[in-house]
DNA sequence: ACCGGTCGGTGATGGGGATCACACATCGCT
DNA sequence: AGCGATGTGTGATCCCCATCACCGACCGGT
């Protein structure tokens, strides 16, 4: 809830990539004008309607996104990985960040001022077209939110969007039929909008029709197909 | 509304006004590469899911923006005035456009091929920051969306939020408190993500308690706050 | 071990709104 | 006028899911 804005750990990181895909000499320009801290698992980075400071770009650690309705529920936009800039619209567009940013695990952050950062990209329209790539990507996938969350709506239709998404996402690992659950059902409710009780349910459900597995916090889905077929609804 | 139909569609207009608020040397490189042409009503400019050609940038008129779900149901993301770019984040980001574009009257409408975009945002970081900030604000938009349709879910507070917002729109009219209604109530339900059939009860239950009056197209909104207190919910 | 907190399962209940099914109005067209 | 297309008003029905309530499991701290 009221949860403030964690400026205690300011210690100055060394980052060993160059700064993700972008052209040295730009790197190293916003390397020089970035601040590079670590942070704790559940650091707020920034809140909704906060007036913008800057922008943050993830070095390492995942970020969770989220939104919070008026009746104080709250909707997980998504989750962000390293590589990522943060409150990019909000600093261009001069108005509130329009989400809050929360780390959810220990993470890297690199810190860049709105002055620098607009100055930046009117500098180098390299890195300018970087950042508008960025925020494309951004719309683009909140466009898609909107769609399935509002456009579908059977609640367990867009559960299982969600693990075929989440499977997706798992190039890394071995088995590519797992996922590992860092979620709680609170939380999977809150991404796709509906009660932590209703996600108990549908997975439930799921189980027994055996679309999926669950050994601890590992998932296993047999069958992307079957899970698929839900979609269509 | 269909007085005067104009077909003409590749004639070149002559625009008055310099490209928005951009610096004229821009606005002039702008201009050169771009192509404006007129377009009658109900033209679809690009249709969700294409592969990016361009961007769209409205001069003169209304375009409608929506998107549409697996069910076939559809819904209206915005309603776009004039001196927005549209599809930007489609030819940025090299995906496929996220919406569909059509519009809503006649409307003289400059496109930009997406190499030339690319071209003159890597030349002028200046008009690379222009097209950012339309990105970011649609960003915004976006997320206030989301955040309005799917946290709050009384259908009736989403509607008043939308008459509301038309509210805030309308200070060109001498009248404040009137509001041309120029959507259907299909599409009002589209814009609010509900039935045709719930848009018209609703609608009648606010006359019913004095909330609007309708005459002929025309609403008059007399108390403004009485509709706002249904919003809070 | 005791306890407080967070998390997960599951039943019961109720309501909001989608959906179906009409009827009526309006408008443009031939 | 006559006719289709389109937009609107309203009743009846039904079902999904939010919500309330409660219980058990687990985990860390003292």
């Amino acid at each position: 809830m009221a949860t403030q804005v964690v400026n205690a750990v300011q210690k100055l990181i060394p980052v060993d990539k160059t700064f993700c895909d972008l052209p040295p000499a730009i790197a190293d320009a916003v390397e020089q004008a970035a601040l590079t801290t670590s942070y704790p698992t559940g650091a707020v980075l920034f809140a909704e309607a906060q007036a913008p400071r800057g922008v943050f770009i993830v070095r390492r650690g995942r970020v969770k996104l989220s939104i919070c309705g008026s009746d104080g529920r709250t909707l997980i936009l998504r989750i962000v990985n390293a590589g990522c800039p943060l409150g990019v619209a909000a600093v261009v567009s001069g108005r509130q960040y329009e989400a809050t940013a929360e780390t959810q695990e220990p993470s890297e952050i690199s810190f860049l001022r709105q002055n620098d950062l607009v100055r930046l990209m009117r500098l180098h329209g390299e890195f300018a077209l970087w950042v508008t790539q960025h925020i494309s990507q951004d719309y683009a996938s909140t466009c898609r939110e909107i769609r399935d969350l509002i456009l579908s709506d059977s609640a367990s239709e867009k559960l299982a969007r969600l693990l075929v998404g989440w499977l997706d996402q798992n190039t890394t690992s071995k088995n590519p039929s797992q996922v590992k659950l860092a979620l709680t059902h609170e939380e999977i409710g809150q991404m796709i909008g509906s009660s932590r009780e209703t996600v108990s349910r549908l997975l439930a459900g799921f189980k027994k029709q055996h679309l999926i597995q669950q050994t601890g916090s590992t998932l296993v889905i047999p069958d992307r197909l079957a899970l698929e077929s839900l979609i269509t609804a």
